[in-house]
DNA sequence: ATTAGCACTCGAAGATAGAGAGTGCTAACA
DNA sequence: TGTTAGCACTCTCTATCTTCGAGTGCTAAT
């Protein structure tokens, strides 16, 4: 988009002065504040061609000026310097991550509260739906008496358990059998595919025992559902309250319940951008949600063997420091990806 | 407590009153609605007579009578009925949670939700901390290359899982040697004994691969630690921005906050009371945090081979619907006592 | 093209007034 | 002696009005 020099200088003033201060801006802050060397009179003049093109808006006659979503996305598009995660947040990030590493979901739990603790938004990290993964490894272990537990791995390197109730004890060896013939029956396979799979198929090999093995399969089924209803991390979600465009009960409702709704959350995130690390800036209504109509929601993803697993988002209201978060979720890509290899 | 017949009904009509309207109760109102044969003027004067003794309070001189907190506690103590649990909603509990009692997690969590659902308040559920659980029974199981899970199954019943990286591969007997030794050496003991196990001790029997095993028991530790970070179950923290009394930001912010503290809710809630089912009841201050003091806190305890392993509850106003409340933990108390049973 | 000046607009905040709900007190009553 | 009707009084709530000031748009001068 073309645009006079001066008018974006104002433009970004604006911006920079309501994300600062969530209060309209005259004309005379910003001839002062923001030294541009012309009169508020002149800044008028640009504020009105401003308005006409749809970057900013007044609330009402006799207030400043605030930007509109057009505004942002113009700002966010062609005028914000991303700004670049200082040292000492680094170091920060760093050492309160160096003791997770073991485990992905604490890896990832540790960068979601991080962040969340870092901007003073809500953090939100999402780990697709397991049906597009393989599953790498099974196995089945006997507890006591006739409790079984049930190992999966997939190859996004997660782990899951699920314990199984029987009727009649198994022999050790019928388990190991049990055991190995899941493994071949199932390994290699995505989730979407044995959930397709007609247990006719594997029962043919195990006939005698069609009950337990159909259990055994609702017991799969089950571990890989608890997870799916678990993938969503989030944090901070009560800092929207600090906001003060958020002092309304209603509204802090609509995107508090919002942020509970799992599918939703995970549709919102998986729709990412095009950018380096896949940054995706969604303002406004571009959420499709009338709750988040105040919100927006930047978002990177994070990779493992050049595949991508997973995506980090922050939540704020439209009139956030979007030149920090992107740096930010940036890094914290960047960091996950890294903490990830070889896993 | 002493207290005339009529004293009482008129408190108890401003208890149900206020908590079916949140409004002040004026004498009219309760002449009116609850047919006690008596005047307005009358009951003006027993609620003087109740005011005085600290049972109810005027916000203001022209407004009608709200229960204090102390009338509540009387309300509790000496008046209300239990309200049983209609068959209706019996069903519909059983019925969403047939499914369920598979997994103790599922089972739990299933509960939470349908007792938020049902009441409209907050609902929750603690796991009391590990540390007096015995572990009874711990195994190791290679997965891919370098890495391990390692499976603890405590006698609570829960089972957890942890991935183990390690630096160098082990082979199927190494493996199952380290996974019966730590059996013999683990199995039987409580969470606190082993956490305060000399490592040395162990690493007698192993002390070619005594990194590895102080690898093992940190993760141990973690596995548990996790756990104890994930034991507090929280569903309809939301509701509570249904109540009138919470249509401030900050006294919501307050309370959703605290319930985020873990730490906090776990103190609150094993701090149970003597009734049968352990039922308890705080309300207002007596929870003592400030946050809460607008708020009730109902809980019953529910067992497993006849020790309590777990506390339910229910977070709402201190103008709290108590009777339906107390009868609904009371049978999901039994429920969730008979659907552990044997586990 | 820029700026100073100025009349104008409109919301925020405070002041004022009236309505209504509910009380406490007094005196009458059973 | 306990209960009730009556009544003046208190206090909140709501609406209406006023004032104040920030910020604008327009015009004319530079």
């Amino acid at each position: 988009m073309q645009m006079e020099e001066r008018k974006k200088k104002v433009l970004e003033a604006i911006i920079r002065d309501y994300i600062a201060t969530a209060e309209p801006v005259g004309s005379r802050t910003i001839s002062r504040k923001y030294n541009l060397g012309v009169s508020p009179a002149t800044v008028r003049n640009e504020m009105a061609d401003l308005e006409e093109m749809g970057l900013i808006e007044q609330p009402h006659t006799s207030a400043g000026r605030i930007p509109s979503q057009i505004g942002y996305r113009y700002y966010v598009d062609y005028l914000m310097e991303k700004q670049s995660v200082t040292n000492e947040v680094k170091k920060y990030i760093r050492t309160n991550l160096a003791h997770q590493i073991r485990a992905q979901k604490k890896l990832v739990w540790g960068a979601v509260k991080l962040l969340s603790q870092i901007t003073n938004y809500a953090a939100l990290l999402i780990v697709p739906a397991y049906s597009q993964n393989v599953l790498s490894h099974i196995q089945l272990l006997p507890l006591a008496d006739n409790r079984l537990v049930l190992i999966l791995v997939l190859d996004n390197g997660h782990v899951e358990h699920q314990v199984l109730e029987i009727q009649k004890a198994l022999s050790q060896e019928e388990i190991a059998e049990l055991s190995d013939m899941l493994r071949q029956a199932l390994c290699g396979l995505t989730v979407d595919q044995w959930k397709q799979m007609n247990i006719q198929a594997l029962s043919s090999q195990w006939h005698s025992r069609i009950d337990l093995l159909r259990e055994i399969m609702d017991s799969i089924e089950d571990a890989l559902t608890v997870e799916y209803e678990q993938k969503l991390y989030l944090s901070g979600a009560l800092n929207i309250m600090n906001q003060p465009e958020f002092k309304n009960v209603e509204k802090v409702k609509g995107v508090l319940s919002l942020l509970e709704e799992q599918q939703i959350m995970e549709d919102l995130m998986l729709k990412s951008g095009e950018g380096p690390r896949n940054i995706s800036i969604r303002i406004g209504t571009e959420n499709s949600y009338e709750d988040l109509s105040a919100c927006s929601l930047v978002t990177a993803t994070y990779q493992l063997n050049g595949k991508v697993i997973g995506t980090v988002g922050v939540l704020g209201p439209t009139r956030m420091e979007y030149s920090k978060t992107v740096g930010l979720l940036e890094y914290m890509s960047d960091l996950l990806t890294e903490a990830l290899k070889g896993k």
